[in-house]
DNA sequence: TTGGGTTTGTTGTGGGATTCAGCATACCGA
DNA sequence: TCGGTATGCTGAATCCCACAACAAACCCAA
């Protein structure tokens, strides 16, 4: 999924087309695979063995892998020299909140190198987005060897993103509002900066890195203190809608005669399994969602625990709906989602079964995220990281802080 | 969109794939565009015009494209010779229902050249398909040129297939259950067959020839008496889930307190949007979807007037969940739907938008189908012709009745 | 009727990418 | 130490497209 570079002009292939897309599948696999041999390439793209050599030559003048000794293996015939992301090759990963930033460093190959949470005293505005990127970037530059070339800024945001016309167009929790933000961060910092929403970004990164590696089809559903948010991919491509605008999960009716919803209706699975609704019963205030395993864990109150039946079974209505659309072949379940899916798994799995069109089920699996923390990070490098996976040897790299180009 | 006849093992490129990828871009957009000028195709590739020359020449001696003069046009400069599909180049259409099968040839360009419905006395089995679809071929083969030869049959089917298997896995309407119609089919017409759901087959069409072309993002919703089916287009990709499970738009959550469906939950979309509950308060009796617009033309009773009102309003709430998912570009309203759709389009269309994202609802039209009774044998020839347009020099066809492969 | 301008078809050359065969290299096991 | 095996490396052959030059066919205007 090198998240799909189409310039939507139908075009004829030319002979250097071959060469991008047999650059471009060596380079992902190796960003996917960690570390593969040789062989190991050539035997996944089915090229000839000189083709594979060339290829990889090609990506180490590149500088985007290194080749290393062969690992020690107890096989007849020549060892075949290891193939590598190259560590110097990085993307930065942008995640504005409420209070503050995370931002992180993460390698070509998905590594989360550093990852930092800068707070704000108050309520995070898109303007200090952009500088304390800046910040960022200026500071970490330092801690990394001078060898280090940059993609781009890969940013994950808590609501509607526009890709087409590159802004945030709804953020409620952020109370933003149709904001430019790649402009105002590319101002800042001279490097390449694509964003897209953060659940979709998820998806990406589970399903690439997580527990949706090797599957066509998988559903992500996440909760957060700002909603539900959800990324779909079937068939391998990821479902973005026109502008970018689908996959909004958490807006599918459940009960019409749930509660109102942040967006105006009724019964939004958004506003039947809530975080809030778990808060107002708990009886320990605002619980973060780190916290909730530990929460559910202890001997809950009978408010509690009616709460937790309530939203699994509203959870289990909502991801039938969802695989009878997508039939997918992992569902997984991130943020309170998944806390609540680890509290109330076998409700869950039968309100599932129990829904959902027999074929569809029975191919199914429920699991919980497993990239945690890491997920966004490795998302929205994803997200810078695709023109380079995409385009390898044309694609270019840039020095912390200034855009001189680096010779490919 | 040929259908992607991806074989998983993701390969590298090899020089003869460019070759393959450009014939295949080419007979597409000639098969899609009906007429084409070689300058016309030169444009859309982007290749230079003795590439396209080279490519259109290929496709001539293979029999799949016919060079005509050029049209007469009032420009300077020397006339480019008009490029149309073949004549001679067809698929067969099958579509199966309770009492008859729904026969059909289609030529490539998308003509449907020969459309025939063949009625049984009893309900119809599967047996009764595979030599229905023999007779069918024995016969038409009379009618059409000694010259026509056959790419292959394209089954639609109004249940759920196993695209993996070959398999109608479950088919409510036509009582049929774990049926290896791919194979008995085979047996009777030595032709390859290739089977889908008939919705999913439907948004092919639509989306290709239709209400939908030149859009990426498409939904497809239509009402038959068998149900709600569905089928949707993302990214220029169909939604089809593993073993073409997915795409069920019918089986979403509408109302828990609804009707029980027949796929066991309560207030499926499919159990609020439904023929049969216009029938019972038509006072008409089983009115054919045909004659519903008829119907819902004539000054209908206040009964009727107040389901279509209630269907119409559980419609709204289906589509903006389906909007919020998919944020297509087109929603295409067929069938029984199409008609409700006529018959309360103000109140759909204030009901989509009262409950959709607004983003996401600016963005969508919503439309009803176009190609009518076209749209299936257009839909499952496309599917009989995906090989060919995927790969157009290498894909063998067939004259009538026997197997013997024609020369490229 | 003729000639310039314009667009497109046609042909031969050249460069890029892959395959293939043959040989060299590095490991295993006896 | 030697045969077996798997892999890396190199040069020739093949396939495909772009490009340039020329030819063909149309328009328009004189």
């Amino acid at each position: 999924m090198g998240d799909e570079v189409s310039d939507r002009t139908v075009r004829g292939s030319r002979n250097e087309e071959t060469r991008r897309r047999n650059l471009s599948l060596v380079l992902s696999a190796v960003h996917a695979g960690g570390e593969l041999t040789r062989s190991d390439l050539t035997r996944l793209s089915g090229l000839n063995r000189s083709t594979v050599g060339a290829l990889v030559g090609d990506l180490v003048s590149a500088g985007l892998v290194v080749e290393a000794e062969p690992r020690a293996t107890h096989q007849a015939g020549r060892p075949s020299p290891v193939v590598r992301p190259s560590s110097d090759v990085v993307a930065v990963s942008v995640n504005p909140d409420v209070a503050g930033v995370v931002c992180a460093v993460v390698g070509l190959g998905g590594e989360v190198r550093l990852r930092e949470t800068i707070l704000t005293p108050e309520h995070l505005t898109p303007e200090d987005t952009a500088l304390l990127t800046k910040d960022f970037l200026e500071k970490v530059s330092k801690e990394f060897p001078s060898t280090t070339r940059v993609v781009g800024v890969g940013v994950a945001i808590p609501g509607i993103v526009d890709e087409q016309r590159n802004t945030v167009r709804e953020a409620p929790h952020l109370k933003w509002r149709d904001v430019p933000l790649v402009s105002l961060i590319e101002e800042e910092v001279t490097l390449p900066v694509r964003m897209a929403n953060d659940a979709t970004l998820g998806v990406m990164a589970e399903s690439m890195f997580g527990a949706g590696a090797g599957f066509d089809d998988v559903v992500y559903l996440n909760g957060s203190v700002s909603g539900l948010g959800g990324g779909v991919v079937s068939g391998g491509h990821l479902v973005k809608g026109v502008r970018g605008f689908g996959a909004e999960l958490g807006h599918i009716l459940i009960n019409p005669q749930g509660a109102v919803c942040a967006c105006g209706r009724l019964g939004c699975l958004e506003t039947e399994v809530n975080i809030q609704r778990i808060w107002a019963v708990s009886g320990e205030g605002q619980v973060g969602i780190d916290d909730l395993d530990h929460l559910y864990a202890q001997r809950a109150s009978a408010a509690l625990n009616t709460e937790l039946d309530r939203q699994a079974d509203a959870l289990a209505a909502g991801i039938a709906s969802l695989l009878n659309i997508f039939a997918p072949a992992r569902v997984i379940l991130g943020g309170h989602v998944g806390a609540l899916f680890e509290a109330r798994s076998d409700r869950i799995h039968e309100g599932v079964t129990a829904q959902a069109l027999a074929p569809v089920g029975e191919e199914a699996s429920l699991v919980r995220n497993v990239l945690r923390e890491r997920m966004v990070p490795i998302g929205s490098a994803q997200l810078a990281f695709g023109p380079l996976l995409a385009d390898p040897v044309n694609t270019s790299l840039f020095e912390w802080g200034s855009r001189a180009a680096v010779a490919n």
